[in-house]
Order: C-alpha cells, then sequence, then structure tokens
DNA sequence: ACTTTTGTCTCATCTAATAAAACAAAATAT
DNA sequence: ATATTTTGTTTTATTAGATGAGACAAAAGT
C-alpha cells in the first residue's frame, strides 16, 4: 500500500486533464478520466473553490484559473533551474547569436521551460510549454538518451512519427543515435523537425549528477549550414557544463 | 453540506503553502497548515507523485516540481485575459512608450499576470507573479475599489502600512479615493508606493461586465511628471475599453 | 553519548467519500 | 410549441478508505 490518497490523486488527474483539454463539461470529464460523474463533479467543485479551475456559467465547462497561473510562476522561482536559466541563457545566447533554450522530458515528450530569443528577423519563436516528441530534434533525442529504460522502450516499441525526409523513423538507426549521443555528450539534429532548422543540444545536469534538462541551440539551416554546426557544439556543451556547476554539479 | 472533498481542500491548500514557502519539511508545513503530522506527509507525497511539488532528499524539504511550472503555462494558453493580453499589451506601451502591465486581485493582494517593459534604460521592471497590497498604487486602488464588499472593509479596517510619504493611509481618505475611483473610471497614483513612480490604471471587462483586472501605465516620475499624466489617462481607458471588448464586453 | 527533532510507518476506528439513481435545467429534435 | 435527449446538480445509504495517535528509526544537535 503507497502512501497516498486516493481522492487527491483523481481530483490532480483531472487538473490535469482540464489543463490538457479546457472547456469540457463534467460529464465529459468524468468520462475521460473514468470517474463518476458525481466524483468528477464533487472534484472539480473542490478545485474551482481553490481558483485552481474555474466554471464558465452557463454550460457548465471547465478551464484552468488564475491560481494555476500564479502556483506556476511560483514554480518558476522555486525551481533552480529556471532562475538559473534566467540569468545564463542571455549570455550564453549572445554567444552563438543564435536562438538558445531549455528543455525537460515530461512522460513521452519535451516541454520548452526557458528560452531567449535571438534578435534576427528570421528566428525560432520558442514559448513557455511547448511540447514535441521525445525522438525527434536535438534535445529531444538528447533527453531520450537520458531517459529511463521503460520510457526509452516505450517509444522505440512505438511508431516513430516522420516530421520531415530527415526525421529518424527506424528503430535501430534511432538506437545507433542515442548510442552516438551519450558517447559524444551531445546531440545535433540536420532538419529533423522541420526542413529549415538546425540545432545542437548537450545535457544539464543537477547536484546528484542526473539529467535533468537539455541546453540547445537552434537556428534556420540558412544561417548555419550544416558544416558550421560543429562550432556551435563546442559553445553548447561548455555552456550546459557551466550551467550544470550552477546547479551544483561537481564532476569534471 | 457543499460539495467539495475534504482531502483534496486540504491537500490544494499545502500546495500554496509550498508555493508561499518552499523548502520545509514535513513536520513545518504539517504545524502551518493546521494538519497532523501523518496527513501531511500523505497529502504531500500524493502531491509529489503528480509532479506538482518535489522532495530534496535528504531532509525531505518540499518546493514545487516541474508540472507546476507546466499547469501555469496551460492556464497562460487557457485564460483569455492573458491571450489577449499577449496581443494588445505591446501596442498599448509602444502607444504609451512607458511600461504597461495586467494586474488582478488574488485575496487581498494584487497579482501581475502579463506586461510589456517599454524600451527604456530606466524603466519599471515587473514580473509574472509580483505581488504588492490592494491599497497602493494606482492598479491595487482600482481593483479595492471593484472588489466585493468583504475585501474592501477587510482592507479598510486593517492597518494601512506606509510606503512612502504619499501612500494613502487615513481610512476616510481612501473611502473617498476609491468612490472616486470607480466615478471616474480610472485610478493614478503618485509616488504612492516608491517615490519615483507615477501610474494610471482603468479597468478591464470581460463579457458579464464585472471587473477582472486592471491595465495600467507606470513610468518614473523623472520622465511623465505629475501635471503630463492626463494624456496618459486617456490612452490607457480607451485600451482598456478596447481590451474589454476583446474579452466579450459589450457595455457602452 | 545523550537528547531532541525529524521523517516514516502501522493499525484499529469511524469519518466522510462514494456510487447509484433521482432530479432539474438546458439543448436539441420533432 | 412539445417531446426527447443530454446536461449539470442533489440526495442518500453504504462501506471503502482516510484518519489520528502513536511507535519507530534516522538524523541533527548538544
Amino acid at each position: 500500500m503507497s502512501y497516498t490518497v486516493d481522492a487527491v490523486s483523481k481530483a490532480i488527474e483531472l487538473l490535469f486533464l482540464v489543463a490538457e483539454e479546457g472547456g469540457k463539461g463534467v460529464t465529459e470529464l468524468a468520462r475521460l478520466s473514468g470517474n463518476t460523474k458525481a466524483r468528477a463533479f464533487r472534484l472539480l467543485t473542490t478545485l474551482e473553490e481553490s481558483g485552481l479551475v474555474r466554471r464558465q456559467t452557463p454550460m457548465a465547462t471547465y478551464s484552468l484559473g488564475y491560481r494555476a497561473l500564479i502556483i506556476g510562476s511560483a514554480a518558476q522561482a522555486q525551481l533552480s533551474l529556471i532562475t538559473v536559466a534566467k540569468d545564463m541563457l542571455e549570455p550564453i545566447g549572445r554567444e552563438c547569436n543564435e536562438s538558445v533554450l531549455v528543455r525537460i522530458r515530461d512522460g513521452a515528450e519535451t516541454v520548452c521551460v526557458a528560452w531567449w530569443d535571438a534578435p534576427h528577423a528570421l528566428r525560432v519563436h520558442s514559448q513557455l510549454g511547448d511540447r514535441r516528441p521525445l525522438f525527434v530534434g536535438a534535445s529531444g533525442k538528447l533527453l531520450l538518451a537520458h531517459a529511463p529504460e521503460d520510457i526509452q522502450e516505450g517509444i522505440l516499441s512505438g511508431k516513430l512519427e516522420r516530421f520531415t525526409p530527415n526525421t529518424i523513423v527506424k528503430r535501430t538507426e534511432l538506437r545507433r543515435e542515442l548510442k552516438k549521443i551519450l558517447a559524444e555528450g551531445h546531440s545535433t539534429s540536420l532538419l529533423e523537425k522541420s526542413t529549415d532548422m538546425v540545432a545542437v543540444a548537450a545535457p544539464i545536469r543537477d547536484a546528484s549528477g542526473s539529467v535533468i534538462a537539455s541546453l540547445s541551440m537552434t537556428a534556420p539551416v540558412t544561417r548555419v549550414p550544416r558544416n558550421k554546426l560543429g562550432k556551435y557544439v563546442d559553445i553548447i556543451k561548455f555552456a550546459a557544463a557551466r550551467f550544470s556547476a550552477s546547479l551544483g554539479y561537481q564532476g569534471e
């Protein structure tokens, strides 16, 4: 028996459901979450009372509330990864003269948690909360390479969706790529996610030494052709090491 | 009997407590939240399992987790106030050529939920989640004027902390000011919160007509002396009206 | 080495969350 | 308009499961 309170787990599950799919009613949320209508109603009412979700009348459709926003900003202040990123990302970006961002793994996806946009007219526009699959792109593959076995197996046994001609969709090839990423300590992407972008990523470690995030640079291929990518590998790897040091990582 | 689930309310209360005071242990959180140690432990373990909080070992100290961050970014996407602000704030700011921001009321405080920084060397630096009391400054007083009676009474019966010589600390004066704000449809602040800033605020209304936020402009008094403030009143009032219209407000 | 304080765990008790079903209020169809 | 379906909301009796108290262990402090 684990030390968790079922009603709370179910309520949080419901909160995440509302986060993913805002604007749904009690009946649908109940169905999607596998709760009875009565339970879903009571849990949602409780969440509403706290301000985490709010009910749009009429028709009682639920979406996230302002308290969720506030919790999010408090999290930004408490997560050292984010506070460090706030200080370090801009200098790193200026060094690259390209957009840089920090992504973490959330299940089988990566999420952008911090970024700095390069001041070019043509640039990648990133945003807090941007998601993408774990197996494409420099940071995706990097985080996949450092993910627990079960996550890796989950990805490798599922279908690998093709985004561009360069997307790695063959299992064996992806496995080889992951091995290479671990050996070299960085990851690159040439037009894997979209046909005009390249990227470089390196691991960010916390005090315990485990990889908690990726630091990546991404730029249009027209500005950074593949033979010029090597220069950025060094910058990003070194910057990621400094980043890790700021988080208390002692290794090398 | 209200339709809320007690365990869930208590868990969320604990989540908010962790948001306010990160880095505390089970015993202290239990004491602060009025729960038994066993209950606090179980609730925190449940929150931890969901990723909303995380436990720093050793010493089991709790702080917000990445899921809180993710929920926050989802909330930004779902709250129309925020999405509208993302589009409208920059043009409004450029029109003023000063920093502009949107604040909401949270209990007896205001919270910054969106902002645009003017590109001056000397500028107000705002941030998501910035808090301040409800009775000082242009947006504070504006939101107080539109707050429910019990909130107003709570503020007016408590102590009004002085921040500058210009802070309104007399009840009767504050009451008069609130009445004036309601009558005129905007609010101003001359050096009330800090000795070098002035501000103008106007109400943002949603489709139901209730005031849900304030739109304000704030600038150093050296750039906007008090006799030049009138110009901004018009800009901000008009901008707030457009803002409200974007949120579905039909009135005038 | 001792004391205090912390986090973790067990267990019997009874609160309080639950499912099911009735109800009401919309929305949709006829 | 009226009937029908689908929604959200409320009640109630039942028993699952959350609870408080306190034991325990592992640190932290003295």
